[in-house]
DNA sequence: GAAATCATTTGACAAATGTCACAAAATCAT
DNA sequence: ATGATTTTGTGACATTTGTCAAATGATTTC
């Protein structure tokens, strides 16, 4: 087993050890991929097939808005990244791209998936990382919709404060939902 | 088995035919409430054991934020009320409100939780629950962010016309993250 | 059914943010 | 290194939204 894999496969097993058999189960779809910043992993209203963790680097997702990109979020070490609709075989509704030089972990969804169904250490594998997913996104909507721009800088900068070191702020600005101007003059105090 | 019970097994069984021992063993741990109108089924900064599903009735949660009601979401028939939190064992960080006498199916959390590690049907239908939320979380999500108020106003009046008819302005306009006068104003076109 | 409470609307003004234009600074590619 | 490109910062002004106050309309309670 390649050992980027245990980390991975470490980060969402907290509440089960999984025997050998499920290990090795899972390890049949996952693969290591090293990629170029601004390399394009899943595209806006195109299925695909596949998840990823991210080992090292940093990634961004954003969609189209009239012509505008407007990101969602940004994943750097140990993150996932990847889109539910894709789980559930519908189009992609973001854009994922490298913004760093990255290497991933990809996860064959759709050979993955179906094992949900034959090994309960699978489903529950499965099920830490989408109730991870749910609370990340019960935090992010709290956040977006419940504060000010400037507390919501703060926070940010706070819980998050490498995003500062390795993100432009423009997409940090469309992130949080304000004018990259707006953003800039909150910095200036 | 209670009649009602089966609208919500089958709300979430939409990807596996549940045995006979699981529907059993899920509805052991399933009771049939009927609640007044301002009947509190969580409250914030408390841990709480279940999860409801609404069959019949409305339900608002919110969050106080410097002392003022900020409500996250309106839940009516066929929609699932809970805590992430509470499933994860910490403490929920909103409170959950009826608007409407309702009545509702309670989910013992507690007991129903451990059976996803012995029987994979239970791990699928509890994962069924959990994406549900997640996606519905993502459409939340982007539907407060990147929207103005008056997409999100006309996209919330198009989806969820109920809503107008049945929750307070007030609630919704905190809900839109707007005040109540903004909103009287958009409506006023 | 009258009184009390709650929800909605409207006006006037202040504060926050967006937009456009351009300059400065940092980064990238050759 | 140097020129080109991208990113960030700042000013002036328009627009949106919030806040406070008061009036109207609707609903609940006794």
């Amino acid at each position: 087993m390649d050992i980027l894999f245990k980390t991975f496969l470490d980060h969402f097993s907290t509440n089960q050890k999984l025997s050998e058999k499920t290990i090795a189960e899972i390890c049949n779809h996952l693969s290591v991929l090293n990629l170029d910043k601004k390399h394009i992993l899943i595209k806006e209203n195109q299925r695909h097939d596949f998840a990823y963790f991210v080992v090292k680097g940093a990634v961004r997702s954003y969609y189209l808005k009239d012509g505008v990109e407007v990101n969602t979020w940004f994943a750097l070490e140990n993150d996932m990244v990847g889109s539910l609709h894709n789980f559930k075989d519908n189009p992609s509704r973001e854009t994922i791209e490298l913004i760093e030089n990255s290497t991933l972990i990809s996860i064959n969804l759709k050979q993955v998936k179906p094992l949900m169904f034959s090994n309960i250490q699978i489903a529950n594998f499965i099920n830490a990382i989408i109730e991870d997913y749910a609370l990340f996104l019960e935090d992010k909507f709290y956040f977006t919709q419940m504060m000010s721009s400037i507390d919501k800088y703060l926070i940010l900068l706070d819980k998050e404060p490498q995003l500062f070191q390795r993100i432009p702020l423009t997409y940090i600005a469309s992130f949080l939902g304000i004018s990259r101007e707006t953003l800039s003059r909150l910095r200036a105090k």
